[in-house]
RNA sequence: CGGGGCGUAGCGCAGCUUGGUUAGCGCGCCUGCUUUGGGAGCAGGAGGCCGGCGGUUCGAAUCCGCCCGCCCCGACCA
C-alpha cells in the first residue's frame, strides 16, 4: 500500500492534526517557543478568509485603520477586569536601543486599551458617532501550551472596535458582526456553527456580554471560531470617552469589539480533514483544480501538456485557481497522494488515451470514484463541480454535528455523556457559577454557548435542580 | 513554576553503558540511466564546530560540572 501514512485521526487526533498541517505545507514551528511560520499554502487560505471577512466588514460600513503594536504598560491597568484577564499572558518590553526603558511597553494582546484611549480624543459630539473601525494585525499572548494555527504566541487576526451613542445600537452592532462571522464560517469555510452568548466565566475580560460562534471538530471537541463583544460603557468609562448629545448632555459612549483569527484555518483542518489529509472548501482553496499529466515519452509529454495547459487556461479564464503539476521528477501516483493530502477539491488526470478520446479523468477529493468526462463538459461544468464540493463539505460537517449533539436533563446524563462520547451536550443550567464549575471539574467541559437572548426561565437545572434554567451547550473545547 | 524526556546531516534516528585512527543508518537532496494511469529502481555524489562553555585525559559525541534550548504531563487559556 501507500507509504508515509498519516497518523489515524480516530486514534490520535492531535498527532494527525500536526502531521497534516506540516506535510500539507501549511505551517511549521519556528525558533522561538510557541511561534509559527505560516507557509504559502496555509497563508493562502488565510488570505481568502481575510478577503471574505474584509469584504463583509466594508459592506456593513466599516473602515480599516492601524494602531501600533506597542503601548505603555500603564494604559492597560485602567480597566481592572481587563488587566487582570490579560496580565498572565503579556509580553513586556523593558529595553530598547540598549537602555532600560523608563516605562515598559506591552506588546498588544488586543488593542482595546490603546484604541479607547485614542478614541477619547476623536469623539466629542454625537455627530462623531458611530465610529466603525477595524484593523488587521498581529497580537501576542504568552501562551503556555501552543498548537499550530489554534493557539500560537503570536497570531494574525482582525479586531473591530466601534463606538456608539446608544446601548441598543452597540448591541445591534455586536450581533450584526457575529452574524458576519457565522456567514463566513458556514458559507465560506463550510463549518456549521452555533451562535450564542458566553457565560460570565467565559466572557471577555472587560465586556458586558460576549457572543461567540462555536464549531464542532472531528474529535468531538468544540472550537470557538469568532467572538463579538458588547462592551457596554466599560472601556468608555475607563478611558473617559464621552460625547455631547443633541440635548446638550455629556454621556459615555457604548462600545463593541469583535475578532477572528487564523485559528479559523485550524478549524477548517479539524472540521473537514480525513485519513488522507486535508479537504479544503473550494472558496478558500489556494488550488481548486489540479491537473496531473500522465505520459511516457517526450512526445506524449508535450501532447498531454498542451491539452493540460489549454484546460488550465480556460478554467483560469473562469476565475478558477488551477495548477498543472508538470514536475518531471515525480510520478503520477505520488502526485495523486500529495494533492489529496493537500486537500485540493478536484483533480483532473490527462493521459495519452484521454487526449485521443477528447476526455479527462475527473476525481473529487470528497469521495467517489474516478470518472471519465468529455473535456468540454469538464471545463464547462467545473464551476458547478466546485459549488457542489463546497456544499458537500458543509453537509458532511452538519451531519456530523447533528449526530454528535445530545441532550441531557439530569446531572448523571450530562456528566457521563460528556465523558463517554464527547460532542455537544445541551442541558438546562440555572446560571450559577457553582453549578458550572462542578461540571467543568467533573468533565473538563465548559459552557460553549447560551442562547443569544436570555430565555424565559424553563426546566430545572441539570446540575442542581433549581428552577429557572436556560439552555446551555456544553463541550470540551480547544 | 513542579514532574518526566530530548539536543548527533534538511527530517527521523543509532552510536555513549565499557573514551581510541575516517561518526553511521533511513528518508530527503544533487548527477546519470531506466521509469511514469495510485507514493519508482539502480549506480554515483554532496552534506556534521555530535546544543554551548569549562573540566578530567596522551586522546571526549562518549566521563564530570555549569549553562542554553525544545518537547510531553500539570497549573493557565479573557
Amino acid at each position: 500500500m501507500s507509504k508515509n501514512q498519516l497518523p489515524d485521526p480516530n486514534r490520535d487526533f492531535p498527532a494527525w492534526y500536526i502531521e497534516v498541517v506540516k506535510r500539507a505545507g501549511m505551517a511549521e514551528h519556528s525558533l522561538a517557543k510557541g511561534t509559527m511560520v505560516a507557509k504559502p499554502y496555509g497563508y493562502g487560505m488565510w488570505e481568502r478568509v481575510q478577503r471574505a471577512l474584509d469584504d463583509r466588514f466594508k459592506l456593513t460600513g466599516h473602515e480599516n485603520l492601524y494602531f501600533p503594536l506597542f503601548f505603555p504598560e500603564s494604559l492597560l491597568s485602567k480597566e481592572a477586569e481587563h488587566v487582570e484577564g490579560f496580565s498572565p499572558e503579556l509580553a513586556i518590553i523593558t529595553h530598547g536601543g540598549g537602555v532600560e526603558l523608563e516605562e515598559p511597553l506591552v506588546v498588544r494582546p488586543t488593542s482595546e486599551a490603546l484604541i479607547w484611549s485614542t478614541y477619547a480624543n476623536w469623539i466629542q459630539s454625537y455627530r462623531d458617532l458611530p465610529l466603525l473601525y477595524n484593523q488587521w494585525g498581529n497580537v501576542v499572548r504568552w501562551e503556555l501550551r501552543t498548537r499550530l494555527f489554534l493557539r500560537t504566541s503570536e497570531f494574525l487576526w482582525q479586531e473591530g472596535h466601534t463606538a456608539h451613542a446608544t446601548a441598543e445600537e452597540a448591541h445591534r452592532e455586536a450581533l450584526q458582526m457575529l452574524e458576519v462571522y457565522k456567514e463566513v464560517a458556514e458559507e465560506v469555510l463550510a463549518i456549521p456553527v452555533i451562535a450564542g452568548r458566553k457565560s460570565e466565566s467565559e466572557k471577555f475580560a472587560g465586556a458586558a456580554t460576549t457572543f461567540t460562534i462555536e464549531g464542532l471538530m472531528r474529535d468531538g471537541r468544540a472550537l470557538q471560531c469568532g467572538t463579538s463583544h458588547f462592551l457596554g460603557q466599560n472601556f468608555a468609562k475607563a478611558y473617559d470617552v464621552t460625547f455631547l448629545g443633541s440635548d446638550g448632555e455629556r454621556r459615555h459612549v457604548w462600545g463593541t469589539s469583535w475578532g477572528a483569527s487564523w485559528r479559523l484555518i485550524g478549524g477548517v483542518v479539524m472540521t473537514h480533514g480525513d485519513e488522507r489529509g486535508l479537504r479544503i472548501p473550494p472558496k478558500i482553496a489556494p488550488v481548486q483544480v489540479v491537473i496531473i499529466p500522465i505520459y511516457r515519452s517526450d512526445e506524449e509529454r508535450s501532447a498531454v501538456l498542451e491539452v493540460a495547459h489549454k484546460i488550465r487556461d480556460s478554467l483560469t479564464g473562469q476565475g478558477l485557481r488551477v495548477r498543472v503539476d508538470d514536475r518531471d521528477h515525480h510520478r503520477p501516483g505520488f502526485k495523486f497522494s500529495e494533492w489529496e493530502l493537500k486537500g485540493v477539491p478536484v483533480r483532473i488526470e490527462i493521459g495519452p488515451k484521454d487526449v485521443a478520446a477528447h476526455q479527462v479523468v475527473l476525481v473529487r477529493r470528497a469521495g467517489g470514484a474516478k470518472e471519465q468526462v468529455a473535456t468540454s463538459a469538464a471545463v464547462d461544468g467545473m464551476a458547478g463541480e466546485l459549488e457542489r464540493a463546497q456544499q458537500d463539505l458543509y453537509d458532511d460537517a452538519l451531519e456530523y454535528r447533528n449526530a454528535h449533539t445530545h441532550t441531557a436533563s439530569t446531572y448523571d446524563e450530562l456528566r457521563d455523556g460528556i465523558t463517554a462520547t464527547g460532542g455537544l451536550w445541551v442541558g438546562p443550567w440555572c446560571g450559577r457559577g457553582t453549578c458550572e464549575e462542578r461540571v467543568t471539574a467533573d468533565t473538563k467541559a465548559t459552557i460553549r454557548t447560551l442562547p443569544l437572548t436570555p430565555e424565559d426561565p424553563g426546566a430545572p437545572c441539570a446540575v442542581c435542580g433549581q428552577k429557572g434554567a436556560e439552555t446551555a451547550t456544553w463541550a470540551r473545547a480547544y
